[in-house]
DNA sequence: ATTAATAATGCAAATCATTAGCATTTAGAT
DNA sequence: ATCTAAATGCTAATGATTTGCATTATTAAT
């Protein structure tokens, strides 16, 4: 069973591995990498996997690993709440506004730019948001 | 009466002068440019100027005022909704973690490069969001 | 000025997303 | 197998925001 993966993942994080959490970390591990996901699409993909659990039960489940940095949680303008596995790998958003895409980018030079500004103020970066409204290609 | 100006202000974005609107104006204008308030905060400071005006009105005027592009609106995590004034001036935000405060930066190296994002990907920037998590001077 | 038509307001109820309380079940250590 | 602490499901509660509708104010026409 790969689930000795997430099972590890889980003990890794103090988080018993119960059957709402194995649940929820399978589905997410069949997601692409890079998509963002909502608490309802969650909810939803177990469902038609045939598990039904609380929608009470996944908020939490996520909520618990949004603390233990298995994933990450985003609020987008007129989008709402999502969430997407946490690879490590920090990176900024593109959103289009028509179609609702969610892409990822990464550029240093923004890294450094931040750090000045930061730098600037005496202060200390703890963590950085960017959201860039778009219309896709597709959409244009 | 300053009121001419608010007036203007309204009837430039097809909206009457009403009580409300005027209202809510005002104590706008009582604000230090760039401060970020709340729509708590507008009734609060309503009421305390002697002007009771119902919530729902606030949320209202304030929606008609974002379409206006009177106000911009953000959405910040773990603050929620805020409003600022639209100088026009574009600008990114950093937040204190601790204590709370919002502070606004502009580097025109950002915007270059937010545009090589989206022309790579052959899009069209619409508008954007930058939040930096601080912690600031005051709070280190 | 008066009035008719239209838009704005207050208020309360409705909605939506999220959280919390509590009784029941499950996992982990002994 | 048993006990304890944690997890779950369920429902009710919460908080922010929106909506419906009856009332009131504003505008444009007379």
């Amino acid at each position: 069973m790969i689930d000795l993966v997430h099972i590890a993942t889980l003990k890794a994080n103090r988080l018993r591995p119960t059957t709402v959490r194995l649940a929820v970390l399978s589905v997410m591990s069949g997601y692409e990498e890079g998509t963002h996901f909502t608490i309802e699409k969650i909810v939803d993909d177990l469902a038609s996997s045939g598990v039904r659990k609380s929608v009470g039960s996944v908020y939490r489940t996520l909520k618990e690993f949004e603390d233990s940095d298995i994933v990450i949680r985003h609020l987008f303008d007129s989008i709402g709440t999502v969430y997407e596995s946490n690879t490590g790998t920090d990176h900024d958003h593109t959103v289009c506004v028509v179609c609702g895409v969610i892409k990822e980018f990464h550029k240093t030079e923004f890294d450094s730019l931040r750090k000045e500004v930061v730098s600037e103020s005496k202060g200390r970066l703890i963590k950085h948001t960017q959201i860039l409204y778009v219309v896709c290609e597709n959409c244009l």
